[in-house]
DNA sequence: CAATACATGGCAACCCGTTGCCGCGGTGGC
DNA sequence: GCCACCGCGGCAACGGGTTGCCATGTATTG
């Protein structure tokens, strides 16, 4: 059984060092926190001897007066949710470039939990990066009174926030769409509670607009797989050609759901999802979908709080928004041309009713 | 632009408190962390004085003396694998539960970046959990002297340890694929610096010499997608009909390269992974694979450090082993016992002389 | 050469709780 | 009626750095 009491002398202090460098104990302070503030011959001589005898600044003790932790809390919605793993990437890579440590809080999709973690946090982090929050705009204005925020994948006024940029991103789905016949797209909704979820659908609407193709919207359903699966089935009984799912998982669950049915994907229907996210690549058929550059996000959402810690003002009049790109693989193709192959209930619904309308 | 700083007062500390209700700062101190020590009433008015205030235990202050953050850290070697997402979410989860918060580390698989990381956390955290670290034994023994450390997917004497019983797993999987009918299986190793991936090679040397079943091992590759393609390559050139990948990432990449290959899965080749990530249950093939019961990997190494951190002994004699169980889908089937059809680059070269030589 | 400026280091207060120890008043035992 | 004991609260010493201010001693300037 492993001792964790270092056997006689405790702990390696200052005043250790002092005594033994023959200073004074602010002296070694400085020689650490302020090196310009000293000799430079003390402050080596200082440095050896604390090499020598195993010194290291005890950061709770530093905080205490400088109320400064070198830690910020990086809120995520669910970590189970792969978007979530290259973000924290990001975040975390930019904390340590920075001199940082990351507290991570998964706030398992709850508005509670989340609350809760970040109110215990938040008196020991210097700054906070709410990615997806699940809190209320008030609950999110409250914390950032507080410390230092920056907010992911959401607009609020006067909070510094960094968002993708949908709008382009749906609005590149929606040509591609176009671009291969289709003039009708369904999108298939997340959480309303989701802020990306509002943007993806006004976006759509737009887009649509501009391009003469209609669109409609259905859901809302959970953001994962599953809901992706409770999404087929409504779409299997109002059909659709083309449709852009809120997130990957929706989307690879809604083409799993269709074949389940007998549909086909891309023969029958064409899937845009959102993300890109591992999985898009190794299910079969590939997923097209919209990129998020997630390192990107963390990366940036961290930078831009570690200035502000610093003391920039942190610019909180528009977003910092983060270009997308649509990635083209096998789940969209040109809209069937000949609706008289055999997949009739799926063909013919679309047109009206019929006897085979709830064929499997 | 948020103004982080509080108007007039500050911070509300227990000297605010205590003149507030009239009573010294060392009964407010007490009212809190030992409430049994002050009387009832006096603790009551306290603590309506502290809320009225908005009192909060600064935890930074706390710590200085009891030298207890209520924080663990979390050490993992790459965040971007999705195995990690159960286990921190497990891990968070029985932090949480113990009033403890968590301090996640990405090693981003380099020993170097994960030395210093866990260097900068150790003053700041009560205890460690090392999921699958990429630190020497020796580097270890050292951290776990200095604090409680908990050791996942690694056994190491003198320190605590949960692991899998990959041997099981593996013994599992070659019943499995022995009632299937192989009598060979191929094992696709991952870093041999992993110990899990020591263990299940010799687990299935194991196995292989009770079932009597031949095995072989190729590699190592990198745990990755990517390795699992370039380990197809090599298991097109020296064929096999089963196969046991180090885990899941692989088994993909595998079936991947030998799909594109014109091999199939299962007609062909069974494929087995290890983990069962979610993926597995999304590729097609669904991947067989024995499922590592990760939540609870997480869950129990963590309520074990926080039992540790409570002063209990940590017993270091023997690891905790949790339970693996098979979880069977389509990436194997019954080996192939018509060698006739066309695949004849991929038939023959297995048995050498004579086409059916292998054959159950 | 006097006067001012600067570099350097020490003193002591401070950050905010925690805790060992003591004292005071009240209660119960004998 | 005396003493031991208990419940409760206060005093003061931490814990380990940080930092404003002052006291030197040396360098610069006029």
């Amino acid at each position: 059984m492993p001792d964790h009491t270092r056997p006689p002398g405790k702990r390696v202090t200052i005043y250790d060092v002092a005594v033994e460098a023959d200073v004074s104990p602010s002296t070694v302070s400085r020689a650490f926190s302020r090196p310009s503030r000293v000799n430079s011959e003390t402050a080596e001589r200082i440095r050896r001897v604390a090499e020598r005898l195993g010194y290291r600044t005890n950061p709770l003790a530093r905080a205490l007066t400088t109320s400064r932790t070198q830690m910020i809390a990086l809120v995520i919605a669910d970590i189970t949710n792969p978007v979530y793993a290259e973000i924290v990437r990001g975040a975390q890579e930019a904390a340590t470039d920075g001199e940082y440590t990351t507290v991570l809080i998964d706030a398992q999709e709850s508005d509670r939990l989340e609350r809760a973690a970040v109110e215990r946090a938040m008196s020991t982090v210097d700054g906070i990066v709410l990615a997806s929050s699940r809190m209320s705009d008030s609950a999110i204005r409250m914390v950032a009174k507080q410390r230092p925020v920056v907010v992911l994948n959401r607009a609020l006024a006067d909070v510094p926030c960094v968002v993708t940029d949908d709008p382009r991103g749906v609005r590149r789905a929606a040509e591609h769409l176009g671009e291969l016949g289709h003039d009708h797209i369904t999108y298939v909704a997340g959480p309303q509670a989701s802020w990306p979820n509002g943007i993806r659908w006004r976006s759509l609407l737009e887009a649509g607009m501009e391009l003469e193709i209609k669109v409609r919207q259905i859901g809302p359903f959970s953001p994962t797989m599953a809901g992706g699966e409770r999404a087929a089935q409504e779409l299997y009984a109002r059909p659709a050609t083309a449709v852009l799912a809120f997130n990957d998982q929706m989307a690879i669950g809604i083409i799993r759901g269709l074949s389940r049915m007998g549909v086909n994907v891309p023969g029958d229907v064409s899937v845009v999802g959102f993300d890109n996210i591992l999985a898009a690549d190794i299910v079969t058929p590939g997923l097209t979908t919209v990129a998020a550059p997630l390192y990107a996000e963390g990366s940036a959402a961290t930078r831009h709080l570690l200035t502000m810690i610093e003391g920039a003002p942190g610019h909180t009049g528009r977003p910092m928004v983060l270009p997308v790109r649509l990635v083209v693989r096998d789940s969209t193709a040109a809209r069937n041309p000949s609706p008289g192959r055999a997949r009739p209930s799926w063909a013919r619904q679309r047109s009206g009713p019929g006897p085979a309308a709830h064929l499997p």
